[in-house]
DNA sequence: CACAGGAATTAGAGCGCTCTAATCTTGAAC
DNA sequence: GTTCAAGATTAGAGCGCTCTAATTCCTGTG
């Protein structure tokens, strides 16, 4: 920078003001400055300017898993409403591990990004706040207590429920659930579908699955192997664990949907593939990542944000894996 | 970090050390640095330390597309190996908008970090040095001409004529490729292919579909409707696309692979789905992305690297979308 | 032609840390 | 009781930028 202010006979200051494109500069200065940057390969440090302004013009976002699509989608919704902003995205990737997941939060802090996205925090939100620093922050799709924090989620009590009335209005009465892990803290889909259950009558049944594809084929696999009558629908609270349940349950040799209904959730790009054709319930990850980034950049330009978003409302997509109940013995119904 | 000097009663380079956790400090200061700190709630601005160290012991990850399962695979690899390095991982997005790309780098070189590993590079390799301002790098999966830029990559020569070779042995003739478009920059697969198209005295037959579902669909429409006959298997430059293509082929009532086989490249998360089960080509994704982080961390090191890795040996996975051709007028077997 | 007022430019302090070199403690050896 | 080296601590100068306030440079005016 110093050589670059003398290469073009003007202060260091000019210099700087130059590299950020200030409106009072003369065209000649600006020029002259332009062309000794140009011929010195200069580019500012922005550690050092980042350091002196203390604004990064930066937000961090965490995903908690790159290897679920869903994720890719509220990353699409952060990115789309943050393009149009003065901010660049820096991504930290998140893990199962509540320790993992702090120094991925913690990473971001350090570098004193602006503000911060969480999509997929497991964490213990009252260790939360301190990790923070004050730093600006928005939780996606969970709905947090913590004062200070902003989120912004889905209705997922609607959204099991939604599924679970619409198995029910399939004719299904043994609806199984494949749960989350006691790991991961969003119990909201799980009460949902418990709610329904008891609405409707109906005896809950639960198994947890981890997140991914071979979870849900084992956590599908007890589900069969349970003693007393097979469910004749299992609504998953991922598309991931829904389809490792497809597999598992066709490899029993059952057919899906003629035997058994499956209902996944997150609406993500694998299941509305004609090839699969998982019934899913939508909950607007994209446009949920929107809303995030929406109210970030809001508190940070110091709109006053008096009422949080209401919860998303979800949809039900129906497609080829759910359909009546094999008229069966043990139905219930004769 | 004026305060916790105060509060512990110790110079602030003290405080610096025990923050950083130098060796050579006495037991007793180590636990008033520590205890002052934590009742301020200090953390060090690591924007400060990274500017004052010139060090900022992050490496840089640019992801093509979040939405390929591949780039999660790599991750995966470069994250693994990085683990137990005392480094930490930025990732940035990039884009099939070559702007946008440079920027996503742009914004990685800006941060400073120590090194760079580039995921499905699209730009002009001509450009990417001077962006680079020195910063090592290393480019993944894709063989560039670039001095000082190293690169870790699958024979893909060799992947696309395991697929070719494994259609021919089934019986297959008349084999189409769903290509990269032309705005990414690839070509290995189609070499392959058109290569061993070439030995095997095949006529090649070559339609470029852009890397999403959607795209595969769309390249296989094209394909079926072109006229003179129909190939009886499609080899697809990544799973993605093959996945689109096996859809179109589907709606347009064949059946795969009794009348269509697909092989697909990546063999991601996807492919190997019993509902599925694309055949597909492994490059190893994971491994890539670990050898890319291992080259780069020597080279951080210091450590000499004569000779880049060989190319990645790329395996076959055959699943369930390739068979032999329907004996069918037209094959010229008769 | 002096002068106000706004635009353009600059000096210089400071952001929060690390680094080097210098200084201060030790305690063992003589 | 010295002496000395190793270990522990610190002063103070940066790192490369931005910010504030002050200065200089222009106009157009009376």
């Amino acid at each position: 920078m110093e050589e670059v202010a003398r290469e073009a006979g003007v202060s260091r200051a000019l210099v700087s003001l130059v590299m950020r494109g200030a409106p009072n500069v003369s065209a000649a200065r600006r020029a002259a400055v332009h062309r000794a940057a140009e011929t010195l390969g200069y580019t500012p440090n922005r550690l050092a300017s980042r350091l002196a302004s203390r604004s990064t013009q930066t937000l961090g976002l965490l995903l908690l898993d790159l290897h679920n699509p869903a994720f890719a989608d509220m990353y699409d919704g952060v990115a789309r409403r943050i393009a149009d902003s003065r901010h660049q995205l820096m991504v930290a990737v998140g893990s199962t591990d509540t320790d993992d997941e702090s120094a991925a939060i913690k990473s971001l802090v350090d570098l004193r990004v602006d503000g911060i996205i969480l999509a997929g925090f497991i964490g213990d939100p009252g260790k939360l706040l301190p990790m923070l620093h004050g730093t600006p922050t928005v939780v996606l799709s969970r709905d947090i207590d913590v004062p200070g924090i902003d989120f912004v989620h889905t209705d997922d009590v609607a959204g099991a429920a939604l599924a679970v009335d619409h198995l029910y209005g399939l004719g299904h009465r043994r609806i199984a659930h494949l749960s989350k892990p006691d790991n991961v803290p969003y119990p909201s889909r799980r009460e949902g579908y418990l709610q329904a259950m008891a609405r409707l009558g109906l005896e809950p049944s639960i198994v947890q699955a981890p997140m991914t594809r071979a979870g849900g084929r084992s956590a599908a696999a007890q589900l069969f192997d349970r003693p007393g009558p097979e469910p004749t629908a299992v609504f998953s609270y991922n598309d991931l664990s829904a389809i490792g349940a497809i597999e598992e349950i066709i490899d029993r040799g059952l057919r899906v949907p003629e035997d058994v209904s499956v209902v996944g959730y997150d609406n993500s790009d694998l299941a509305s593939s004609p090839l699969l054709g998982l019934t899913s319930v939508d909950p607007n990850s994209t446009g949920l990542g929107a809303a995030a980034a929406n109210l970030l950049l809001d508190r940070l330009a110091g709109v006053p944000v008096d009422a949080l978003p209401e919860g998303f409302a979800p949809t039900l997509v129906p497609r080829k894996t759910t359909a009546p109940p094999p008229r069966q013995p043990g139905s219930g119904r004769t």
